[in-house]
DNA sequence: AAAAATCGATGATTTAAATCATCGATACAA
DNA sequence: TTGTATCGATGATTTAAATCATCGATTTTT
């Protein structure tokens, strides 16, 4: 495997490096470890102890949450530079979400209490860690709470900018997801999502081929989503 | 209007004033000012800007998303002792919900601006900030995720726990919201939520008198929470 | 004090989406 | 390499819950 230093991979991906002292940076490095992923691999189990917290070097990870057996609700799609599982780390002892890598992932595994302590000493890590908080529980929320109010095609054009938007910054892309899991990232069944995805591209709204998806007309699915 | 130093407020109600110095008090307390709110009377409205952050001194409070004409989602039921909206503070320029209050309610408004400058510098102050927002993190995917996945009569049993265990800790209470406002809390309609709570009623689950509540078979509501 | 709106309640009807069933094509495991 | 499971797809059927309608009782507004 590969050898990174630390600030040599934070540097890389992220600003927040800039806010640890040397100090911080070498408790940090020798607290935590490297691991890579693999397509399926779990990096995070639900109900397992939240002793580590992972920051996502590279790759692409699912967040997923077990709700009961054949039931199970995709959070959100993380990208690198974040640490998954904030919350859990400073309130659970436990996390109460999977994450499993989408593709080639690196995972920076931290050790949870040098993480809290070096929060606890380092305010103005803190607050980078308090805005982190704030932007993924504003996200969640907002979220959750159109998967609850919207019908099916708002719910699944919704999905559709996610990728396009928030995850590939395209038109086109490739989804990384099975149609099942597309579906628990839309909360409903795999029938009904694959359904309403061909709906799209009988109406020339999107172009759909295997997993590559266009987006034929951003406008529609913008009000798709919009009027639920 | 009653006069109270705003050290005596925060010790009343709160433990985290003795994270604070009494420089930052005395900032905090120059630019705070403490309002009293009747039943109904909106304590926060959506859309506006989180220039002040909101601390519930007294009464009770429910958070709720307007998410389109018809359709809104109460999310939560604030106690005394609660920030409103610190994603918003911290992300966000404005409130993505309404406050409102359900009862008689005295909130104290502390400007945004030094309450993040106190945040930016107080680390002590900051990790029970970065406490409270992961605990609210993980109850609003908890409750949103079981809302989405649940179906009636689980979601009614788990607003039934939720004002019995979190916000009264008693098996007999008065709702302090309308049928409409449960339903909403409950992720359903009006008809829906009252047809389920007669049906509770009928099976001997609960007592229900206009608004007074009593549980009368614990076991089957926590079992009919569980099972969803 | 009268009028209008909301509230709680119940019955009838509609509907969106889940479930069930089937099937060929991949992908995975024994 | 052969069997087994998952995947994508489509059609038929069922179902949970929304919608619609109505109504008397409260509340709120004028």
């Amino acid at each position: 495997m590969e050898q990174f230093s630390l600030i040599q991979q934070l540097n890389y991906f992220d600003s927040f490096a800039q806010l640890l002292s040397a100090e911080e940076v070498s408790r940090l490095e020798s607290s935590s470890n490297r691991v890579e992923y693999n397509r399926r691999d779990f990096i995070v189990k639900q109900n397992t102890r939240s002793s580590h917290i992972p920051f996502i070097l590279k790759g692409l990870v699912k967040i997923s949450r077990e709700m009961r057996k054949d039931k199970t609700i995709i959070l959100r799609i993380e990208k690198p530079s974040t640490f998954v599982g904030l919350s859990s780390v400073f309130s659970n002892e436990t996390f109460d979400f999977s994450a499993i890598a989408l593709e080639s992932t690196a995972v920076l595994f931290i050790d949870s209490q040098v993480f809290r302590s070096i929060v606890e000493q380092n305010s103005a890590f803190a607050f980078e860690i308090i805005q982190r908080l704030s932007r993924r529980n504003i996200f969640n929320v907002g979220r959750l709470t159109s998967l609850l109010y919207k019908q099916l095609p708002g719910r699944v054009a919704d999905i559709i900018l996610y990728f396009s938007e928030e995850i590939y910054n395209s038109n086109t892309f490739s989804f990384p997801l099975t149609r099942q899991e597309l579906a628990e990232l839309a909360g409903t069944t795999k029938e009904s999502l694959i359904r309403t995805l061909s709906e799209f591209k009988n109406d020339k709204i999107i172009d759909l081929d295997k997993n590559v998806l266009t987006i034929s007309s951003q406008n529609i699915i913008k009000t798709l989503s919009r009027l639920g």
